[in-house]
DNA sequence: GCCGTTTTCGGCCCGACTGTTTTCAGTCG
C-alpha cells in the first residue's frame, strides 16, 4: 500500500521549484507532503486522510492530470472536490499553489527525508527535527543518525532506550534498500510464496494457506507477500513459520509474524482458525481502498466488518461506550468460514480479487452485474511466440525450433499458435532478399507443422505472422510484396522511445492505417517494469482506430511487461476493443506465462468475448483474415 | 477536504502492534 514513505524518494522534486508540467507522480508526492503537514499542524484528520486519498487516486490514474485539467475533468477524478481542483487549476496556471505554500513555510523540511525510515512518521519526524535542530534537508538522515551514536534521542518525550535502537536499525535497513521501493513482478513473487507454503505444508495442523493482498489480486508488481493460514494450533504454527530461514523477525504476535527473508523480501503471515477464515481472507486481500469502500457501504446497514467478521452496530456512541467490551463484542460477531458468504452477507455476489480496487465492482457485485472474467482454460491458443528458425533479424531470435514449439502448445492444449518472429532486418537486406526469405520461411513453416501434425495424429493449426517493427515515421519495417507470406502481423515499438506524446501517436496511428494485415498492436505502451516506464500516447485516439479497423491490443503476459496495463485493459475494453493475450515467447517455458496476462485482462474487467484469443480456430481464423 | 448506498450537512474503516506510557499516541497495513 501507499505510504508516505515515497516522498522522500523524490525529494528531488522540490516543491518550490516553478516547473510548468507536473507528472501524476509528482502531484500524488505533492498531495503527500500536504497530508504529512497536516498532520504535524494537528490539522483536522479528514483534511489529511483526502489529501491521501487523492494522491492516490491521482498515482493510479491511466491519463495525466494535466490532460484532464485541459479538457476541464479534474472533478471527475475520484477523491478530487472543489478545493482541491481549484488548487490544481493555480498549479499549472502559476507552478504554485499558495495556499500549500503557506502552510509548507510552517513546517521545517527537513522532517520529509525521515519520513522513509520505517516508523517514523510525521509526528515523530518533527518532534526529532525541532529536538535535534535537524535543519539541512539533504543530511537529515545522516545528521540523525549521528545524534542516535551520542544518545540525544532517548532522553526526548515519547522516545526511549528501546525508540533509539529501532530507528537506528531501521536507518540501516533503509540505507541497505530493503524498503519497500523496489517492488518484484509476479513471477518472483509466486516463486517465493510457493517455497514458503510447501514449507508450511509440511505441518499437519496447517489446514489451509492462501496468497494474499497484492500478489492475490494478481498486481503487477508486489511488495510484500502476504499469507494466510487457517490451523488448530495458531502458537505452533507462528513459532513454525518463523524458523523458515530469514535475516529478521520484524514481527510475531498471536495473530501473525512477518520476516524478513535473505533476498530483501518480506513476508507477512496471518493466523485464523476456520470458522473466522472467511474474513480473514477477505480483508487481507485488500486493496485498501476496495476495504474502506465496502465498510464504508456496510456502515450504512448497520454493519461493521473486521478481519473476524461482521457484527451489527447501532450507532457511533454505541460503539464508543462499547469500545472497552470488546470480549462482549466478539461474542456477538458473526463469523465467516468462507468469502462468499461474507459477500453474500452484504448483500452482493463474491467478487474476484483481481476486481478489487473500488472501480465499481461493489456497485456491481450489488446489483449482480459483474463481468464474467475470462480464465486460463478459456485460452485457445498463443499468437506471439518466436521459433529458432533464422530469418536474419534485427531482434532475438527464440531459443526453440518450430517442433517443440509445437510440442509445448499441444502440452498446453492449445487449438493453434501464432508464429510471429521478428521482421528480417532492414538494414542488412535489399528489399528483393526480405521477400525471398519471406517467402522461404512461409514454405518452411507450412511443411513442418504439417509434418509434425502428421507424425503425432494431431491437429494444432499455425497462423504464419510476423512481429513488425514500428519505424519511427510510422512505417512498417517490412516491404509491400512481403506481406504476400503472412497471413496476419504483429506491429511493434522497438526502438526511439522517447518520443513526445503527440509524435508518438502519430508514428503508431500511422502503422496501424499501413496495411490491411495489421492485426495486433504488439506490447503497445513498451513498459518493461523496474526498468523503463511506458511511453506516453493518446491511448483514446488509438483505441478507437484498432475498433474501427479490427485490430486487436495484445496484452502481453511476459510478467516483465503484462502490457497493455491492467488500467488501460480495462479503458480500451470499455471503448469496445478486443485484446489478445499472448506471451512472446522466444523459449517455450516462457509459453507458460500466459496466466500473468490473463489475470492482466481480468483486472482490467476483460471477458471471453473482449480476449480473441479464446476463440476456437475457425472463429480465430476468420477474425484473423477476414 | 470529500461526498451523497440515511444526499448539501454531518458523517468519514478497522484493528494490531510498539513503546512509553498508567490509558495513550503514533505508525502501519
Amino acid at each position: 500500500m501507499i505510504v508516505s514513505k515515497d516522498i522522500v524518494i523524490l525529494s528531488s522534486i522540490c516543491y518550490d521549484i516553478t516547473v510548468k508540467y507536473y507528472t501524476n507522480l509528482e502531484i500524488a508526492v505533492l498531495f503527500r507532503k500536504m497530508a504529512a503537514a497536516y498532520q504535524i499542524l494537528d490539522e483536522n484528520r479528514f483534511k489529511i486522510i483526502a489529501y491521501e486519498r487523492a494522491a492516490d487516486s491521482i498515482e493510479h490514474l491511466t491519463s495525466e492530470v494535466k490532460d484532464l485539467w485541459d479538457d476541464g475533468k479534474l472533478a471527475e477524478i475520484p477523491g478530487v472536490g472543489a478545493t482541491i481542483v481549484g488548487h490544481l487549476d493555480e498549479l499549472f496556471k502559476t507552478g504554485k499553489v499558495k495556499h500549500f505554500e503557506s502552510v509548507m513555510s510552517k513546517v521545517p523540511q527537513s522532517v520529509f527525508p525521515l519520513l522513509s525510515i520505517p516508523g517514523v512518521g510525521p509526528k515523530k519526524a518533527y518532534k526529532l527535527v525541532k529536538e535535534l535542530h535537524l535543519r539541512n534537508e539533504k543530511t537529515a538522515i545522516h545528521d540523525l543518525q549521528k545524534a542516535i551514536e551520542k544518545h540525544k534521542v532517548e532522553p526526548i518525550e515519547g522516545f526511549g532506550q528501546r525508540s533509539e535502537e529501532v530507528i537506528s536499525e531501521n536507518i540501516k535497513t533503509y540505507r541497505k534498500g530493503a524498503v519497500k521501493e523496489k517492488r518484484i513482478v509476479l513471477s518472483e513473487a509466486d516463486a517465493i510464496a510457493e517455497s514458503v507454503i510447501s514449507y508450511l505444508h509440511k505441518q499437519k495442523y496447517v489446514q489451509h494457506i492462501d496468497v494474499l493482498g497484492s500478489l492475490r489480486r494478481r498486481v503487477a508488481t508486489v511488495g510484500d507477500i502476504d499469507m494466510a493460514i487457517s490451523t488448530t494450533k495458531p502458537k505452533e504454527a507462528i513459532t513454525y513459520f518463523c524458523t523458515y530461514p530469514h535475516t529478521k523477525i520484524i514481527e510475531q504476535g498471536p495473530t501473525g509474524a512477518s520476516l524478513l527473508l535473505h533476498n530483501g523480501r518480506q513476508v507477512d503471515l496471518r493466523v485464523q482458525d476456520a470458522q473466522s477464515y472467511g474474513a480473514m481472507l477477505q480483508y487481507f486481500t485488500g486493496s485498501k481502498n476496495h476495504n474502506i469502500a465496502l465498510r464504508t457501504y456496510a456502515l450504512t446497514k448497520g454493519l461493521s466488518l473486521s478481519e473476524y467478521g461482521i457484527k451489527r452496530i447501532q450507532n457511533s456512541e454505541f460503539r464508543i461506550q462499547n469500545k472497552d467490551a470488546k470480549n462482549k463484542d466478539k461474542e456477538r460477531i458473526k463469523q465467516f468460514s468462507n468469502e462468499k458468504d461474507f459477500y453474500k452477507y452484504l448483500g452482493m455476489d463474491w467478487i474476484p480479487p483481481e476486481l478489487r480496487e473500488d472501480h465499481g465492482e461493489i456497485d456491481a457485485a450489488l446489483k449482480h452485474t459483474l463481468p464474467n472474467l475470462v480464465n486460463l482454460p478459456g485460452i485457445k491458443g498463443d499468437l506471439h511466440i518466436h521459433t529458432s528458425f533464422n530469418l536474419e533479424p534485427s531482434h532475438d531470435l527464440g531459443e526453440n525450433t518450430i517442433e517443440e514449439v509445437l510440442d509445448r502448445a499441444d502440452t498446453l492444449g492449445y487449438d493453434y499458435i501464432g508464429i510471429s518472429d521478428h521482421n528480417p532486418s532492414t538494414g542488412n537486406h535489399t528489399d528483393e532478399e526480405i521477400i525471398r526469405i519471406m517467402e522461404k520461411r512461409h514454405n518452411f513453416y507450412r511443411d513442418h507443422v504439417e509434418n509434425w501434425n502428421n507424425k503425432y495424429n494431431k491437429s494444432i493449426q499455425a497462423f504464419i505472422m510476423l512481429e513488425v517493427d514500428i519505424k519511427p515515421d510510422g512505417s512498417l519495417a517490412l516491404p509491400k510484396k512481403a506481406f504476400d507470406s503472412v497471413d496476419a502481423v504483429i506491429i511493434s515499438v522497438h526502438s526511439s522511445f522517447s518520443m513526445s506524446k503527440d509524435d508518438m501517436t502519430r508514428r503508431i496511428k500511422s502503422a496501424l492505417l499501413a496495411h490491411s494485415k495489421v492485426k495486433i498492436l504488439g506490447h503497445p505502451t513498451g513498459r518493461l517494469l523496474g526498468e523503463r516506464e511506458g511511453y506516453e500516447a493518446d491511448w483514446k485516439e488509438i483505441f478507437r482506430i484498432c475498433k474501427e479497423r479490427s485490430i486487436a491490443l495484445e496484452i502481453n503476459a511476459s510478467p516483465y511487461r503484462l502490457d497493455l496495463t491492467d488500467a488501460l485493459v480495462y479503458d480500451a475494453v470499455k471503448l469496445g476493443c478486443v485484446c489478445s493475450i499472448n506471451t512472446d515467447s522466444h523459449h517455450v517455458l516462457e509459453m507458460g506465462q500466459m496466466k500473468y496476462g490473463v489475470s492482466t485482462a481480468r483486472r482490467g474487467w476483460a471477458q471471453k468475448r473482449d480476449i480473441i484469443n479464446s476463440f476456437g480456430y475457425n472463429e480465430m481464423k476468420k477474425w484473423l483474415m477476414p
